[in-house]
RNA sequence: CGGGGUAUAGCACAGUCCGGUAGUGUACCUGGUUUGGGACCAGGGGGUCCCAGGUUCGAAUCCUGGUGCCCCGACCA
């Protein structure tokens, strides 16, 4: 029986969640707002980890682990970072259970209250930045730059798989420097590392800028990000760098010795992408007959289907597979030959496009009499008949053009759909009708923003790094204005 | 926290109006025939009908009170 998913142009929320329970990444759990990461999306996540993970040891960062738990107090040392997140905490109170007195299961016990509550980390600035304290007394010991990986909680009013869960995985990286420019400098390397990790392993193309005020992360000097375009026409906030100046060095009383001696306080960034990213690979992608992986994160690159009537032809073709599959393997391509006798070919075929396998090989009696297989590819469908001799490099050089073909249909469409807007009828109008990124002139001001979002739904996405300087009039108040800035409806 | 749904087999649902001892599809198990795009036949197992009360000879169904989940809004990586 068919899988069904519901098509993108029926019902696009409908389409994504269909592919995340139904190819396998992830479902709904017994728990309001959190989710099960089933091993097929997990694995996904695990090749996201092992990538970001060397790109921040290649640029200097080591891991290390606070607590999941964080005092209460320590949220009030920085003003608007609490303000920030204090509507979504989670909050322990209580540290024992005890029996019912009614013997009816377990009641929390009331003797057993905290003398001071403990919050289940939204993020994890403050208890590092308490800790920090006691590591830096000198300059000598800056930079320090350590990056974890954990969950966090924020309890969402409404979630989405992946997109927005109340407990989430991600990595959070947290840098302490001598300097301002050393601090904006890390900031800046991070939000290029997670942009070249989105465009050459997510095959997701990104824009990279600055957040403006009314979006910036809750106690940030400045936050950069790298935004991305669904096919919805949505835009997807994919990762963030924060450049803290000295807000928390200043709430935690953090201060080092200068080369003169003289105590100054440290320069701070923080930087994290989450498991949303699964989220925006899946959008990014993915059509209606299922998920489209990229070859670089895919759990497996090929499968191959046998297509035999009788066990002897099995045999035979295991034969020739068991010979191909380390010759793909030493090409570093990993490899599921799919032998199981209780699913026939056509199953197959259906289960692994819509796990997004970016390669099937199939073999059958023909190829074997013809030394053939038959290659299919998932990202545009189509298939070919290629000789089996070589097929290692043919393949090899398949995976690489469909790494390259995604990102570049995402590109185009992302051009496709970034249109300027010099009137405010036009940038109605265009959102209405078109959707994707406007980019269009901005007075600056939080309150112009504020009123695009509540007449609209727009916001300001970015401000792009790369922003030509260009004298032009803000599309709502008519006031002068520098740059284009990007605006998007967005998840 | 407001509005709307919904809760019955692993999953998707019907049955509820009008009370009479729980059904379909799929998945699962056994056997056989099949296998180049989601096979077919036969047989089989599986359900505190969300929970707690109440009405009744009898409740999935009616009444009262809870709870979970989903969707839509305000808030968010």
């Amino acid at each position: 029986m068919a899988k069904e998913i519901t098509s993108r142009s029926e019902n696009y929320s409908q389409w994504y969640n269909d592919l995340v329970v139904k190819a396998d990444l992830a479902e709904n759990s017994a728990v309001r707002g959190c989710m099960v990461i089933k091993p097929y999306g997990y694995a996904i996540w695990e090749k996201m980890q092992a990538e970001l993970d060397r790109m921040f040891k290649e640029t200097g960062h080591v891991n290390a682990y606070f607590p999941l738990f964080i005092p209460k107090s320590f949220f009030s040392k920085e003003a608007s970072h609490v303000e920030g997140f204090a509507k979504e905490c989670a909050v322990v109170t209580h540290y024992r259970l005890k029996n019912d007195p009614d013997g009816k299961g377990v009641i929390v016990d009331p003797d057993a209250k905290l003398e001071e509550e403990l919050i289940v980390r939204p993020t994890s600035e403050t208890i590092i930045w308490h800790t920090y304290k006691n590591w830096i007394q000198s300059w000598r010991d800056l930079p320090i730059l350590i990056n974890q990986w954990a969950n966090v909680v924020r309890w969402e009013m409404r979630t989405r798989l992946f997109l927005r869960t109340a407990e989430f995985l991600w990595q959070e990286g947290h840098t302490a420097h001598a300097t301002q420019a050393e601090a904006i400098e890390e900031t800046f390397k991070m939000v290029n590392v997670y942009a070249n990790f989105a465009e050459q392993f997510m095959a997701l193309p990104v824009i990279k800028g600055h957040k403006s005020e009314n979006e910036r992360f809750a106690g940030a000097l400045d936050t950069l990000c790298i935004e991305a375009l669904m096919q919805d026409g949505k835009a997807l906030q994919a990762g963030t760098s924060h450049f803290l100046g000295q807000n928390f060095a200043k709430a935690f009383d953090v201060q080092f010795a200068n080369k003169e001696g003289k105590l100054e306080h440290v320069w701070a960034t923080s930087w994290g992408v989450s498991t949303r990213l699964m989220g925006a690979l899946i959008m990014a992608h993915s059509d209606d007959n299922g998920l489209v992986l990229p070859p670089k994160l895919a759990p497996f690159q090929v499968v191959i289907v046998p297509i035999y009537k009788s066990m002897e032809q099995l045999a035979e073709i295991s034969a020739k597979v068991d010979a191909i599959i380390p010759l793909l393997k030493a090409k570093g391509i990993s490899v599921k030959f799919d032998d199981n006798d209780a699913k026939k070919p056509g199953w197959k075929f259906a289960e692994y496009e819509l796990k997004g396998v970016p390669v099937r090989l199939a073999l059958g009696p023909r190829d074997i009499e013809n030394g053939t297989v038959e290659v299919a590819r998932r990202d545009n469908l189509s298939k070919e008949v290629v000789q089996l001799d070589g097929i290692e490099n043919y393949v090899e050089a398949l995976l690489e053009k469909i790494q390259q073909t995604i990102f570049n249909k995402a590109l185009a469409f992302r051009e496709e759909k970034t249109t300027k807007a010099d009137t405010w009828e036009e940038f109605k109008d265009l959102l209405t009708n078109k959707g994707g990124f406007i980019s269009a002139h901005w007075d600056g001001t939080p309150e112009t923003e504020q009123k695009i979002k509540e007449e609209t739904k727009a916001t300001i996405r970015c401000i792009p790094l790369d922003a030509v300087e260009e004298e032009g009039k803000c599309i709502y108040s008519g006031k002068p204005s520098g740059r284009r800035v990007l605006f998007a409806v967005a998840y």
